[in-house]
RNA sequence: GGGCGCUUAGCUCAGUUGGUUCAGAGCACCUGCCUUACAAGCAGGGGGUCACAGGUUCGAAUCCUGUAGCGCCCACCA
């Protein structure tokens, strides 16, 4: 095995290399070389080449805490879509953040060389060129499949990169490459040295398309509309006869017995008689067995031991003979007598006219039944006894499920874990031999006649002596021969996180030591029995260790319809041209936005929309910003904020209580609350309030500096914190705020602290009050139809002396905000005469207006406001006026209740007397 | 057949320990604004019996029981 994965870069994904330092231009109000829409397209190639050039990516082991995420391997052959898109996001969000917190970040990339896939695909690449597999040999396959994989492998960890993936992409594996396969074979070797590994005749799930045994896992069950065929058997020697009924005719001419309940009176007579299978005249015994339902059906059951579970059982209980009648691409073969070479379905067809023609077909039943079909290639499954590998799952369990339960191992969202222990408490053996040829291939070497005698061994050599050994006879290197199965793809994948740290192989080396136990899997649902859980088995199996600590299960992408999004369907967009439209970070946005753990995705490209409006906003506050430098003028960004400033202070405040509450969301897997959060603080506090706050006084003026270094501090910060979401953009931000050294990135920078002694809430109440303060007069300049521009007199009446100085001291921001003439705080104002006025958190405010002033308008206002209020207050009331409440609620409760109380009282009274001015 | 989950504004969904205007957000919608960062924008606004029926409690979107509808997982009923 000679691959190596070598990014082969199709044409349109070419990175451009080319990376210059951007110099900050301090040109006044020069915006020529500042778009008034970001361009995302410009940055992103950009910036992933910088951070790659300066190894931002990779990780060595160190005495940092580690922080490692394995990417659930992507089909080599596979293209990017949107599941891969969310998986992603949500893994370089969360390595993204670690990175930032000091942890040492590992994301190892890599891809699965999924072995039924990628040889149904590779067959029928060869089918088009009128190949047929069978024409090929072993080696000659795999040649063919090794020249698909070169040239289709690794396009998807190129278009990893577009989204803009921080993965350590030195770290790049492939299941297949030789010390990964070596590993699996290793696998092998120990567990059937433990006694885990067995070969055995089991009735297995078998594909006849794909030609090869499948796992319970990958049968997939689906309700179907079926016909019941009810048949007549002749009982052999006399005139009777019974009615049976079944879903398969065709299997008729594999049946060897017939079955009824040893209680069933209808039938009881016939026990130990013989009947004739109807077309091919075999005689066959009736049995007992207590497994027939007498309620279904006709209470009388064919035995085919050969094509069903449940009759192979009986089958060996009884002593049935088996007639296999199926070739392995589900055709008729010899032993059915009939319809040989006809496939299986119209074998059917032909057998139910034929016993039509015969009289021997009763009735046909319409009915729904469950038929199982591969995950795979969509074929209906044929059981099918074989001789097989498993792999005895039991013990293999029991620490699996243990360390989930106990919480050693934390599923996100919780509700998982009652899945996943219904299933490992019913786990069943694993057939893992396949019947193919791309994959690794099974160490079991036969020698002598039959495929008895075998010995378990890596190589052609080691198996010579072993085979010596046990048999006592100098056997000679072709009587050797190597099994011709290959292992089940995820029989490699379930020691992911161990065989790309090396850790089969070197079990001691210092970057397993160092990485493994990873933190975080990101992956769906669908997979915990497949991956999930075989890859916590394998840990303790291998490492003694968990192989993870976090599992976010995502959900699946669907559209608008909630359908799944399908390439068949035609309802994925492209990802690629996505991120075109959106730029990369909008996608992401897009995705995260609604995108609780554990919840389907109804995927809308308005979500993107809105991520590509949000770049938009950013931008524009950056050029805002930058608008306002002098020339030829260097500005530091400050985090000291200016005590004087209640913006300041009140922003200070907002930035350390969202760094709080978005740790704490990370720390539950909430990603989309988080993003939430600072997509709120940056729209709706920095630039809704806080840039609008800093203008300058007059038109033409700048920013003083100090105020804008603040500002620019403010915004670094906030670019931190949403880098993880929005990678690109805030680097493309961060270089242009200033100056910056080639490696002083975003992307290594300090994840900011969340501090609670820095939250003021007495500024935040008090800017909260000025917000409602500046919103009650906007409300009445939207409600009176006056012109925003329309300068107004503003008489605030503070409901207490220490809210009057603060007030007083907020003048400049009512002032920025509002078109003031006069400015008034006075705790013992009246009302002029036609004003309008409202109550806000118990304080007043007047706007005289003067022929302006609709009285009609202003009366319903206020009186609407009344009404609000009294309902209010009637509500709090009845809750006080009740014993119960005031006797049994916490003293706190009542008290809150009592205040609410009083203020909606001084309220009401208030507003009463405000209508009470206006006259009737 | 067994298990798990969901039902909150037109749509998609938050709502943690039952108690702060808790009935919210985004989108959509309505009104007014091209206010020199942003119309991909700004300001203002309307909209819900929290699926239904009971119960526990001073108090329920939140806890319990039942009903209906929907979804998912598991299972060998011909």
């Amino acid at each position: 095995m000679d691959f190596s994965l070598e990014p082969r870069t199709p044409g349109c994904l070419i990175l451009t290399p080319i990376f210059c330092i951007l110099h900050m231009k301090n040109t006044k109000n020069d915006l020529t070389d500042l778009p008034k829409q970001y361009n995302p397209s410009d940055a992103e190639d950009k910036w992933y080449a910088y951070w790659e050039e300066n190894g931002f990516f990779h990780s060595e082991p160190d005495g940092r805490e580690p922080y490692t995420v394995v990417i659930p391997p992507p089909n080599v052959t596979g293209v990017l879509h949107m599941g891969h898109m969310l998986n992603n996001t949500i893994q370089d969000v969360l390595v993204r953040r670690a990175r930032m917190q000091g942890k040492n970040a590992c994301w190892v990339p890599g891809t699965d060389h999924a072995s039924i896939a990628t040889e149904a695909k590779v067959v029928q690449k060869l089918r088009k060129e009128g190949i047929k597999k069978s024409d090929l040999s072993r080696d000659e396959f795999l040649e063919h499949a090794w020249a698909w994989t070169e040239e289709h492998g690794g396009i998807i960890l190129q278009q990893l990169r577009k989204l803009g993936a921080s993965c350590d992409w030195d770290r790049t594996r492939f299941t297949l490459e030789e010390e990964l396969y070596d590993s699996v074979i290793d696998c092998f070797i120990d567990l059937y040295e433990r006694g885990y590994i067995y070969r055995g005749l089991r009735m297995i799930n078998w594909d006849p398309q794909a030609k090869t045994a499948l796992s319970d896992e990958e049968v997939i069950h689906k309700e179907v509309q079926s016909k019941l065929y009810h048949v007549e058997y002749n009982i052999a020697g006399s005139d009777e006869s019974v009615t049976i009924a079944t879903t398969r005719p065709e299997t008729i001419l594999a049946d060897t017995g017939v079955c009824v309940h040893p209680e069933d009176e209808r039938y009881r007579h016939l026990i130990g008689k013989t009947v004739i299978i109807p077309m091919v005249e075999r005689e066959v015994p009736v049995i007992a067995d207590k497994y027939v339902d007498p309620e279904y059906g006709t209470g009388c059951l064919k035995v085919t031991p050969a094509h069903d579970v449940n009759d192979y059982e009986i089958g060996q209980r009884h002593g049935l003979d088996v007639i296999d009648m199926f070739h392995e691409d589900g055709t008729v073969s010899e032993a059915g007598i009939f319809y040989i070479g006809e496939d299986r379905f119209e074998a059917r067809k032909r057998i139910v006219k034929d016993l039509e023609k015969s009289g021997q077909l009763v009735r046909v039943e319409e009915i729904r039944n469950k038929v199982g079909y591969s995950e795979r290639t969509d074929a209906v499954i044929e059981p099918r006894l074989s001789l097989q590998w498993f792999c005895r799952m039991k013990e293999l369990a029991e620490p699996a499920l243990e360390n989930v339960m106990n919480g050693n191992i934390r599923f996100h969202p919780e509700k998982f874990t009652n899945t996943y222990s219904h299933w490992m408490e019913n786990i069943r053996d694993w057939c893992i031999s396949r019947q193919l040829w791309w994959g690794q291939r099974i160490p079991a070497w036969y020698f002598g006649d039959g495929d008895d005698e075998y010995v378990i061994a890596k190589t052609a050599e080691e198996a010579l002596r072993k085979a010596r050994e046990k048999s006592g006879r100098e056997l000679t290197k072709d009587e050797l021969r190597q099994d011709e199965d290959v292992l089940d793809t995820w029989f490699s994948s379930w020691l992911w996180p161990i065989t790309v740290f090396n850790g089969m192989k070197e079990p001691d080396n210092e970057e397993i030591s160092y990485y493994y136990p990873t933190q975080t899997l990101v992956t769906a649902p669908e997979i915990m029995f497949f991956w999930v859980a075989r890859m916590i088995m394998a840990g303790y199996a291998f490492r003694g260790e968990k192989p993870f600590s976090d599992v976010y299960y995502h959900g699946i992408v669907r559209d608008e319809k909630r359908r799944k999004m399908s390439k068949s369907l035609g309802n994925s967009p492209d990802p690629l041209e996505l991120i075109a439209r959106y730029g990369a970070d909008g996608t992401r946005v897009g995705m995260l936005f609604s995108s609780p753990a554990g919840n389907d995705l109804l995927f809308d490209t308005a979500l993107c929309e809105q991520g590509r409006n949000f770049s938009n906003k950013i931008w524009n506050a950056f050029r805002f910003l930058s608008m306002n430098m002098e020339e030829d003028e260097s500005y530091t960004p400050s985090r000291e904020i200016d005590p004087e400033s209640l913006a300041d202070r009140w922003m200070e405040s907002r930035l350390h209580q969202t760094v709080l509450a978005m740790d704490r969301d990370f720390d539950r897997y909430r990603l989309n609350e988080a993003l939430q959060k600072i997509y709120s603080l940056i729209w709706d506090d920095f630039c809704d309030w806080y840039i609008e706050m800093i203008k300058p006084e007059e038109q033409g003026a700048n920013i003083p500096k100090q105020r804008l270094e603040r500002a620019l501090g403010f915004f670094e910060s906030l670019m931190k914190l949403l880098h993880p979401f929005m990678p690109f953009l805030t680097e493309e931000i961060w270089h242009r705020i200033r100056n910056r050294s080639k490696t002083d990135a975003i992307m290594v920078s300090e994840w900011p602290k969340a501090d609670p002694d820095s939250v003021d809430t007495d500024s935040l109440e008090l800017f909260r009050t000025v917000q409602q303060m500046v919103s009650a007069v906007r409300n009445i300049q939207a409600e009176m139809g006056i012109s925003p521009k329309q300068t107004l007199n503003l008489t605030l009446k503070p409901k207490n002396s220490i809210l009057a100085d603060k007030l007083a001291g907020a003048e400049w921001i009512f002032r920025k905000l509002l078109p003031a003439g006069s400015f008034t705080v006075d705790e013992a104002a009246s009302k002029p005469g036609a004003a309008a006025a409202a109550v806000v958190d118990g304080s007043e405010l007047y706007i005289p207006l003067e022929g302006l002033i609709d009285l009609e308008k202003e009366r319903e206002r206020i009186q609407k406001e009344i009404d609000n209020t009294k309902g209010f207050l009637t509500s709090v009331e009845k809750k006080l006026g009740n014993r119960q409440f005031t006797d049994n609620a916490p003293e706190d409760v009542v008290e809150r209740e009592r205040n609410k109380q009083s203020d909606a009282t001084a309220k009401l009274e208030k507003l009463n007397a405000l209508l009470a001015e206006l006259g009737v």
